[in-house]
RNA sequence: GAUCGCUUAGCUCAGCCGGUAGAGCAACUGACUUUUAAUCAGUAGGUCGAGGGUUCGAAUCCCUCAGCGAUCACCA
């Protein structure tokens, strides 16, 4: 037999030990009165060996015993609190049950609160009774669930167990919940748009194929809202929206990249690149102060302030300042392609203009910029769905802001002239069937949504998970995501782990 | 996709130059209504990630594969 078994095999001897008893190993549930974290707060200022005479209800886990099940640690999602389990208060029926309880229980206690001459504030027990029966053990108590893999695998095991994760998820909750008031406080209306696309577009990358049945269609996982929050902009359900939600993007996995992850766009009619900076300072400045209280915050010991204004510099000088080479003195592709080679980056033959300059920023620029920084007049090459400068036409009306060396956010003056957005499809096609899989699709059903007559609007994307991460200190996407994708598990561990459960 | 590293009991980890598989916690039996990582005595628990090879002998050396991590590449 093996260990896991054993185990398993006791705790379902205990389960059946509570039926004997005449008590319902998965109980209904009890009106709980207080929470550990609650209880703690209240009593703190306490005296050692003081009784209240206060009787509560509380319910929870048991993470540890002591004294045969005498002392025991149960925690909520509060906090935890000691229980103290003795004949003096507790009736001889409970006593005889103490000894079914495992680690990892979930119990109901009603005693009065006391804190014990050791200064642990203790229930006394009354009454003590299990609500629900665990037959898992528990991680090791001193060091917990440390495999970085089954935490990941295992999130219930790793939530019940680690502080720190705990704590991410519900920061990443405060994060979403401060940026979608922050939209709502500024009058953006929120807005639900497909996951499933006939056409995927809106971003530059390889999608997910799905295939629906009925339809006998081939849909793909949205890689973003774009097009779709354009149409209801054209369809001016409001000069202001925006959507928080997944999107799905079929390319390699990083501490920085999960398949599926979470943004929020927004599109605001009558406005442009210059308002959305605004608006991204905005949104991101109250999801720190939501999890900070200020707007400074550390990430790998460095210290980042998202206060104020953040600086505005156009990507071809911040390549200007760190090369020395001015892109905007190029004339052709064929120069900046040779300019971009004598800088010794690595520029495929056939590049655009645009994507050299785009190259020299990334391997050049986006490391260091740490602080928050608006990243303005992205190259036209590169920007599909993005409005031309008027004053220079090589460019858009485009920013991307960086936060410790990462794109934080993505934003233009929406191209909204059907025709120019008729020769941006057609160049990303040509760039398809040269074998850019991660070039646009031609939507043409998007240009005849233009040709209805799109205001001029600006608009905006913010990767959520990364803002997470930074403002977590979080140093891998998958700390962030609750259920990461992962690849399969070895079959063969987890088949010897079910073995005892028959 | 590339390189490097990790994988040993349910959990956390030792295991050196190849020589019978180890500890703590958890579990089980017993003692004690006593605590703060409770204590004491005892018991049990292993396909050493998987497969192959070298060897008299492999957790250990070699090869292949898998999962995970870090870095790089693509991307947000």
């Amino acid at each position: 037999m093996t260990e896991i078994a054993d185990i398993y095999k006791s705790r379902l001897a205990n389960l059946d030990g509570w039926r004997d008893a005449g008590i319902e190993p998965y109980a209904e549930k009890v009106k709980v009165t207080h929470h550990a974290g609650g209880l703690q707060e209240k009593y703190a200022e306490i005296e050692a060996g003081f009784e209240t005479g206060d009787t509560v209800t509380v319910a929870g886990r048991i993470m540890s015993v002591r004294n045969n099940g005498m002392f025991i640690d149960l925690q909520d999602h509060t906090g935890k609190i000691q229980i103290f389990s003795h004949k003096q208060n507790l009736d001889p029926k409970y006593m005889e049950t103490l000894k079914l309880f495992d680690l990892g229980d979930i119990i109901t206690v009603t005693g009065k609160v006391r804190r014990t001459p050791r200064n642990e504030l203790t229930i006394n027990s009354e009454h003590i009774q299990l609500l629900s029966k665990s037959l898992q053990p528990l991680p090791e108590k001193h060091h917990g669930m440390t495999d970085i893999e089954l935490r990941y695998r295992k999130r219930h095991i790793d939530l019940t167990d680690n502080e720190i994760s705990k704590d991410v998820f519900i920061k990443r909750s405060k994060i979403i919940t401060a940026i979608r008031q922050a939209m709502l406080d500024e009058g953006f209306l929120e807005v639900e748009t497909p996951m499933m696309h006939p056409i995927p577009g809106g971003a530059t990358a390889k999608p997910f194929v799905t295939h629906h049945l009925a339809l006998d269609q081939q849909l793909y996982l949205r890689i973003a809202p774009e097009l779709y929050l354009k149409r209801l902009i054209v369809g001016g359900i409001s000069d202001k929206i925006f959507e928080i939600g997944r999107c799905f993007r079929n390319e390699g996995l990083s501490p920085k990249h999960n398949p599926e992850f979470t943004s929020i766009e927004a599109y605001q009619a009558h406005a442009n690149y210059e308002d959305m900076m605004d608006l991204v300072e905005k949104t991101v400045q109250a999801a720190v102060k939501a999890v900070h209280g200020t707007t400074k915050v550390t990430y790998k010991e460095q210290e980042i302030d998202f206060g104020g204004s953040w600086p505005r510099k156009s990507m071809t000088e911040l390549v200007k300042e760190k090369t020395g080479v001015d892109f905007l003195e190029t004339t052709d592709a064929e120069e900046a392609i040779k300019k971009g080679r004598e800088l010794g980056l690595d520029v495929p033959d056939g590049s655009n203009w645009g994507q050299v300059v785009a190259i020299a920023f990334d391997e050049k620029v986006e490391a260091t910029l740490i602080q928050p920084t608006h990243v303005t007049d992205l190259p036209l090459d590169i920007s599909p769905l993005a409005k031309a400068k008027p004053s220079n036409p090589r460019l858009t009306e485009r920013f991307e802001s960086f936060i410790n060396g990462w794109e934080i956010a993505n934003a233009f003056s929406e191209l909204n002239d059907p025709f120019d957005q008729y020769r941006r499809f057609k160049a990303q096609s040509e760039q398809k069937d040269a074998g850019d899989d991660e070039a646009h699709h031609f939507d043409e059903d998007f240009i005849e949504t233009l040709e209805f007559g799109m205001p001029p609007t600006g608009g905006l994307g913010i990767g959520l998970d990364r803002l997470v991460m930074l403002l977590t200190d979080s140093h891998n996407i998958r700390d962030v995501i609750a259920f990461p994708t992962m690849r399969p598990a070895a079959a063969a561990s987890l088949v010897t782990k079910m073995d005892g459960k028959t």
